[in-house]
DNA sequence: ATCTATGCCTGGTGGC
DNA sequence: TGCCACCAGGCATAGA
């Protein structure tokens, strides 16, 4: 399930291989991912060259001058550049042929993954992005504002951490590793939450998101190499995945427990 | 306003 | 070996 990371790494992939580059084609083999109008996006993005690749929480945000795509990845969207001649695979949804002969195509076995076209002055108006909060390693993400964000909420502080309108591109795998980090058990309410505590979270957001970015993510289940690109995180998660291993710190087994309906790792030694 | 249930999806797994 | 129920889970949305 590609998270923050995973999105970013994805994205520095495609900015390599893909701008400036013209969509000569494109071929539906399942058009479900397409949100917006599906023809529109065809008969629109044909001809368009890409200016520019960035992201925001999870989203992808491929530019072609004025109008841009959002692309979600959800739980199991990739992106693979392949010669346009090369035999489609099964779950090869949507086919960008390139105009150097190359294909860029998404896949996605569940097909749980957005693809939306939308003009790019709109973009900060649509709602899925305008309902996004503030980047993990954003200066902007200081204590108090997680501190007012959750000082008042009944919800356990896993789901908080995992609601993009507050902290952007956190999802299962880096909230468990950064309640570990912080000290605090998933299950805490938010209003049980200090600013003390507050900051912890966002010392261990930056810290976390931003080393399992220079190593590409976290490679674990469904986030497989796609266009040619592993992660390394996984060899630096405490908690995630550990269940009935010894917590590296103080060495309380860890145990699975259900948090928000989510699989949820906790150190119960380390997390109060 | 806030909470819960459901839908979207397929592949892997465990039980029989 | 095959069949089947169930689980994984980000996020929107309908219903309570």
């Amino acid at each position: 399930m590609p998270e923050i990371a995973e999105v970013r790494t994805v994205a520095k992939v495609l900015k390599k291989n893909i701008i400036g580059r013209t969509i000569k084609d494109i071929k539906y083999r399942y058009d479900g991912i397409i949100k917006t109008d599906k023809d529109e996006f065809k008969n629109i993005l044909i001809g368009k060259t890409i200016t520019d690749i960035n992201t925001f929480g999870k989203w992808i945000i491929i530019n072609l001058d004025d109008y841009t795509i959002l692309s979600h990845l959800r739980m199991e969207g990739k992106y693979y550049i392949k010669d346009k001649n090369e035999e489609y695979e099964k779950h090869e949804h949507i086919i960008f042929t390139l105009d150097n002969g190359l294909d860029l195509r998404y896949k996605d076995v569940r097909k749980f993954g957005i693809l939306m076209l939308v003009k790019t002055k709109d973009i900060y108006n649509i709602p899925e992005i305008a309902k996004l909060g503030i980047e993990p390693d954003d200066d902007k993400l200081t204590d108090k504002y997680i501190y007012d964000s959750i000082h008042k909420s009944n919800k356990p502080i896993k789901e908080l951490l995992l609601d993009q309108s507050i902290i952007n591109g956190l999802g299962n795998i880096y909230v468990d590793e950064v309640l570990f980090a912080s000290g605090i058990k998933p299950t805490r309410l938010g209003k049980k939450v200090t600013l003390k505590e507050c900051n912890k979270i966002k010392e261990s957001c930056k810290s976390i998101i931003t080393k399992a970015t220079e190593l590409g993510g976290t490679t674990i289940r469904s986030y497989t190499s796609s266009l040619g690109v592993e992660g390394k995180y996984q060899d630096y998660l405490k908690v995630h995945t550990k269940v009935n291993k010894p917590c590296p710190v103080c060495g309380t087994i860890i145990k699975k427990i259900r948090v928000g309906g989510r699989g949820t790792y906790v150190c119960t030694g380390c997390q109060k």
